[in-house]
RNA sequence: GGGAGUUUAGCUCAGCUGGGAGAGCGUCUGCCUUACAAGCAGGAUGUCAUAGGUUCGAGCCCUAUAAUUCCCACCA
């Protein structure tokens, strides 16, 4: 097949895509030849679409994957989606909203049937999104939360934690969204601060004509209030201490309590105590042993108990209570306070701490192992610093609330006694009573917080609780791969989770990676209507440069900029590699290809695989430490400034020459480096180097199962990159003077050299008459043999002279040489400084005084001649 | 309140265990040189946030300060 003369990404990822997965590329099975290297992708979820976030998270996975698929590990990278109780139920609900239906409308079959079916249809979306990207998955494994093994292993936790004690119920202050109708962790709160006001509440004390005064953020709780709670110490508060206050409106009798936690210098210095609506206030009301009364009902309005506002939104009850307290002359005043207000992580409805009845896991036992794995560096995390807010966060740990009053997800495993009220936690459904034998059973209404089962993901997608070869052969997985504001959900529990139940950890390393912004870095999101779809991109420009735009530069656990520049900058890179492949394989065509061993290599030929070389090594090692972006950039700096720029310019003397050997040699150099970078692309750019790659003469199968190359001490060849360089830098000065004197890069010159060097000069003078343009290389012995002015430079042991003719304006040069003469002062001002240094000489390692002396006469010897050269063209 | 990060060229960011400040983009000059103008060649551009300290030597280590971003907690 022909190589299509433009880079057209259309016209191949998809092929290609189809290929892999045909061969079954993908595909990883338990093989005791070879060591497995495991991921388990961050299951997105079913309602997702894929975003940049994603983009990022598995153009990560796929280029280590790749890496390490190529170095000959047995390859899992094992995908999935996630059933995400919540924000699923959410879409569904406001799906039905349309049709005019309700969850209670439908009932509970009816919405699971709903929703499996909005899975079905949807669920498998972002799947085919991730297969644009070229992400190489093992989709014949492809997991879901829900499925039916995961379910079990859902209910075998459970279970286990609930026999254990680690799992119980209880009446606690949880949060609450009155929208979702669910309680909700601490983690799927989100706090801003708003502005808001603080509402000085009179109190009066019982048969007396004295207030005490409260104040509250959040008024209407008031109807619920049991106590006033003062510190001990307050002076303020010590003779009413005891005494009973009269509750505004409400009218009850409530007693004042000492208590620590109140401040003193807050507000009044006296607490209004709801322990139906907020958690501190829960605390003091045990301590205390007050009672608890609720105003709220679940979908934030008041209830019963806040008498003549029940039926109220807690809002409006809001306005109206705090008008009559004034209207009694009750209210002292309202300050101007800025508080922060948690707000529902689905729907952004501003969350109600309330009492409720719900399942928790206790944290502190499960907490204590999982820190100690990451402080043994069992499991590491990349960077590091991300262990000090992974331990911040374990040692303060709350009890998990893990029931959720929704319908789609993993059920409560519990079931009740209507008789006798049995609590019974059972992985069988249970039918009948183990205490009374009633068959009056019920199962518990709810279900489970999606991250119970996310938490379980590296152990239940290999067949946990079973202990199957793939779980004995796979697990514990070896990476994990995620951006930081997802420790707390899922690593943390990943890993205590890991720990409970399986005995050990779930994974060795965590990459974290950071968000992908925008230009101006702000975050990408819907409201701002500042995201860019990676599938546009990929539509426009091909999933290549869509990753490597991604990978290209980014740093761990930090955040990268993306705008519409960097992807065009990555594309022309691409391009670049398109184009200099092409031209590889087209000079190819008809050719013999040999091996590079048999060949007797020049020093060009020497220094590029050299270079290459060097750049395996530094590329195999940022990609065990997983900097990928620094991987990235070694590799666009060899393919483009020296594979591209150099040694592709330096073999077109032969390849436009009549020399058939000569270009058997250079094309057998030219393929062998190109191939191998290629393979080094290939983690990152999997469509492109594959493309090529398959039109290489002699090549055969896919380049993602080729085999990684290897860094080889023996292809250092100091001695012939240093001539190399050498020789590049005397081109390079030419091209400069010629630059500086405007001299047409069309117009052939003759160069005259003085040099120490001359028959390193003369085997290179094919390399520096084509790309110097010069017409002819001339020995001299001093420049005094030319007889005529000239324009020059001066490098090291060698002098470059250039004779111009008439073309040259010679108080022009005199000055450039002045310029180049003021380096060299520099330089020599310089080491001379460091040389008359006696604490340098007497502490600095050998051999850098040592090099310092070598420069200062390097740069001497050169003054030394840039001043001879100016005073001839004065003279 | 606690913690973490960042501060280097006009912009975005690299700079490994201290030993001559880098890249990409942008910009300037010259080039359609038979792979590529999505390109080639050559250039310009920096009190490495500030102030101290350690050191023969600091962008890098230490201490303070400032600006900025984020995370956690939350006092009604």
């Amino acid at each position: 097949m022909e190589i299509s003369t433009t880079y057209n990404p259309k016209e191949f990822e998809e092929r290609i895509y189809k290929e892999w997965e045909e061969k079954g590329y993908f595909k990883a099975n338990p093989n005791p030849d070879k060591v497995p290297f495991t991921v388990v992708i961050p299951p997105p979820n079913i309602t997702g679409q894929l975003h940049m976030g994603h983009a990022l998270n598995d153009s990560i996975q796929d280029s280590i994957i790749r890496f390490k698929r190529m170095q000959g590990y047995e390859t899992l990278w094992l995908p999935g989606t996630d059933h995400a109780s919540i924000a699923t139920e959410v879409k569904i609900v406001d799906a039905m909203k349309a049709e005019g239906l309700t969850k209670e409308s439908v009932g509970r079959e009816e919405f699971l049937k709903r929703a499996w079916a909005w899975k079905e249809k949807y669920g498998g979306r972002i799947v085919e999104q991730l297969k644009k990207l070229g992400s190489s998955c093992d989709w014949s494994r492809l997991a879901f939360t829900m499925d039916e093994n995961l379910n079990k292993a859902v209910k075998e936790v459970f279970v286990n934690l609930y026999e254990k004690g680690l799992i119980y119920q209880g009446k606690r202050i949880i949060n609450w969204c009155p929208v979702c109708k669910t309680a909700l962790s601490d983690a799927e709160v989100d706090y801003t601060e708003e502005a808001s006001g603080l509402w000085h509440i009179k109190y009066q004390v019982k048969g007396e004509d004295k207030y005490v005064i409260v104040a509250t953020t959040r008024p209407e709780t008031m109807l619920g209030d049991v106590a006033v709670a003062v510190n001990p110490k307050d002076k303020r508060y010590q003779d009413l201490l005891g005494k009973t206050l009269i509750l505004p409106i409400v009218n009850r009798e409530i007693p004042l309590v000492a208590d620590d936690y109140v401040e003193l210098d807050f507000g009044t210095g006296a607490v209004k105590i709801t322990p139906a609506h907020d958690p501190n206030d829960f605390e003091v009301g045990l301590r205390h042993n007050l009672p608890v009364i609720k105003v709220m009902n679940d979908d934030g309005t008041m209830n019963e108990d806040a008498g003549k506002y029940a039926g109220l939104d807690r809002f409006e009850c809001r306005k109206v209570l705090v008008d009559d307290l004034k209207e009694m002359g009750l209210l002292e005043k309202v300050e101007a306070y800025n508080h922060n207000v948690g707000h529902c992580y689905r729907c952004s409805t501003i969350v109600e701490p309330l009492i409720s009845k719900q399942w928790f896991v206790k944290m502190e036992p499960l907490a204590k192992p999982a820190i100690d794995v990451v402080k043994k560096k069992s499991v590491k995390f990349t960077p590091e610093r991300f262990t000090k807010i992974y331990y911040n966060w374990m040692t303060n740990i709350k009890d998990w609330c893990i029931s959720r009053q929704l319908w789609w997800g993993h059920r409560i495993p519990a079931y009740y006694c209507e008789d006798c009220g049995e609590v019974m936690v059972s992985k069988q459904d249970v039918k009948v009573c183990t205490k009374c034998n009633s068959t009056k059973i019920h199962q518990d209404e709810d279900v489970l917080d999606t991250w119970f089962s996310s938490a379980l993901w590296p152990f239940s997608t290999l067949g946990y609780p079973d202990n199957t070869e793939d779980l004995k052969y796979f697990y514990p997985t070896d990476l994990l791969v995620t951006a930081y504001d997802i420790i707390f959900f899922w690593v943390a529990r990943m890993i205590f989770s890991g720990l409970e139940h399986t005995g050990r950890i779930p994974f060795k390393d965590v990459l974290i990676h950071g968000l992908v912004r925008d230009a101006q870095g702000r975050k990408m999101s819907k409201s701002l209507g500042n995201g860019i779809d990676p599938l546009e991109i990929i539509d426009e420009y091909g999933a290549d440069t869509l990753r490597y735009a991604l990978l290209n530069g980014i740093a761990p656990g930090s955040d990268t900029r993306f705008s519409k520049d960097k992807i065009e900058g990555c594309r022309n890179y691409i391009n670049k590699i398109w184009n200099a492949s092409r031209f590889v394989l087209l000079n190819c065509e008809g050719k013999k290809i040999k091996d590079v061993s048999e060949l007797k290599l020049n020093f060009t030929d020497k220094w590029i695989i050299s270079r290459l070389n060097q750049t395996v090594k530094k590329v195999t090692l940022d990609m065990e430490k997983y900097e990928i972006g620094l991987a990235c950039g070694e590799l666009q700096e060899f393919f483009w400034n020296d594979f591209c720029d150099w040694y592709i310019e330096l073999s077109k003397p032969y390849l436009y020459g009549d020399d058939e050997e000569k270009k058997t040699h250079v094309l057998s150099v030219l393929i062998y480096v190109l191939k191998n970078t290629l393979k080094l692309l290939h983690p990152y750019i999997p469509f492109i180097t594959e493309e090529i790659y398959q039109h290489i003469p002699g090549v055969e199968g896919s380049i993602m199962v080729s085999e990684y190359p290897r860094y080889n001490a023996k292809l250092s060849y100091r001695k012939e990159s240093e001539d190399c360089r050498y020789i590049m830098s005397v081109i390079t000065a030419i091209r400069q003077i010629r630059a500086d004197t405007g001299c047409a890069p069309s117009k052939k010159v003759d160069l005259y050299v003085v040099t120490e060097k001359k028959r390193l000069l003369e085997r290179a003078s094919i390399y520096v008459e084509k790309l110097a343009n010069i017409q002819k290389l001339n020995f001299i012995q001093s420049k005094a043999e030319l007889n005529q002015k000239t324009v020059s430079v001066v490098l090291d042991k060698t002098e470059l002279y250039v004779p111009l003719g008439e073309l040259v304006d010679f108080d022009k040069e005199i000055q450039r040489l002045n310029l180049e003469l003021e380096k060299v002062e520099s330089e020599i001002a310089r080491a001379n400084g460091k040389l008359a240094n006696q604490g340098f000489l007497a502490k600095a390692p050998k051999s850098l005084v040592d090099s310092e002396r070598e420069k200062l006469n390097k740069y001497l010897d050169m003054r030394k001649k840039i001043t001879k050269n100016i005073k001839e063209l004065q003279g």
